[in-house]
DNA sequence: AGGTAAACTTACTGACTAGTAAGTAAGTAC
DNA sequence: GTACTTACTTACTAGTCAGTAAGTTTACCT
């Protein structure tokens, strides 16, 4: 009995996110989300208390995913890179993974209702906060460039999540390829000059099999 | 007079760029636009043939200057290298200048009717393969490390266009001290291990003025 | 077999908003 | 000084859509 409750609630949550991924929040209407669903809208308000609750549901799986994630990491040991590595390679897949509800979580946080809002925001500064401050430490152990972490981690991680943006899986590269070559790249950078490790190199050949 | 048209014109691009900016595109209301500029909406009407009409002048100005760059930065000659460094050094400023408008570019695109958001694609892909053609450039003259060049460009422009998420010019960092920052991460990445040139030693001491 | 609750349905309302119709005040053209 | 244009105004319509009220079906419990 829960599970088939868990069950049609999941499934107004699955197309709703992808239907507001597709189109936006704003636009999509229930009457629509419902209609692929092949019920009618009121349906939805047995599971749902409002359009908004559907929206707040879709982010908090987001950040709590992510926040929980970076603790469970962190507190697993290892040098700051190892972490670091670990974190950005959990991050990317959860993105890819998931990418219409990345994308909303990207693009229609601002349809949140302000109290839904700050909790959600609240959730995703302690997930850049915990990967910030592996950040600071690998630069306290000599391990990555003294630069603003706040610069070095939002440009990693916008960029990471905006893989949807331009992935497509149906394309010549592969998730794990994608995710060797973007970790290289920001490991390394993208100047050849002077090869620092092998990270580069094994993503490089991932990609000849396109 | 025909100052005075562009004028009131520019002025309600204007407020309708930072309001779709704050609050997205589809809830802010067109009364609400001419509100704060002190008239009443069937004035913008005047001016402009509908809302979307207005969405669309602005991405038309974001991705039609960003083309012109891009070929003038190209046709002006240099190395790879030199041509990559200019082409995402302007690319951050024209970001940081305009943050309201690219905030719209990257959010509400898809609001866009879809005429108008081929035409938009068209010049963003156009500009996005005039970067990767620099790219694969520098691949070939032994400058850049042979990655696949989607991936590369899409992840550099990705990072660079999600500055205003979390840029503040009112913080710690100049414009400027982050764009060095920036630049010098994606040339030689985050890894110490080995410093390949001195522009991230160059970003690291801008930093220090936090 | 009768009560109860879950999971819906049809039919509706109330609020909102893009876009329009029709008019006006001020300037410009000649 | 009269026709015309620019730059607006007030008052309105037509359509959309989140959310609700009230009723129905089905399954389960006892």
């Amino acid at each position: 009995m829960t599970t088939q409750v868990e069950d049609r609630r999941s499934q107004i949550l699955r197309v709703a996110t992808r239907l507001f991924s597709e189109q936006g929040y704003a636009i999509t209407t229930l009457d629509h989300v419902a209609d692929e669903i092949g019920f009618t809208k009121p349906a939805i308000y047995h599971w749902f208390d409002s359009k908004d609750q559907i929206l707040f549901e879709i982010h908090r799986e987001i950040v709590e995913s992510a926040f929980f994630e970076v603790k469970r990491i962190r507190s697993a040991g290892g040098t700051p890179k190892e972490q670091l590595d670990e974190i950005l390679t959990a991050h990317i897949h959860r993105v890819l993974r998931n990418a219409d509800a990345n994308t909303v979580f990207s693009r229609e946080s601002r349809y949140l209702s302000p109290d839904r809002a700050v909790e959600i925001r609240n959730i995703d500064r302690a997930y850049e906060k915990e990967v910030r401050e592996v950040y600071v430490a690998g630069v306290d152990a000599g391990e990555f460039f003294d630069v603003d972490p706040v610069v070095a981690i939002g440009s990693l991680l916008s960029a990471v999540s905006w893989i949807p943006q331009w992935y497509r899986s149906s394309g010549p590269l592969s998730a794990q390829a994608v995710i060797e070559v973007i970790m290289g790249l920001f490991a390394n950078g993208y100047l050849e000059s002077s090869p620092k490790s092998s990270v580069v190199a094994k993503s490089s050949s991932a990609t000849m099999s396109s």
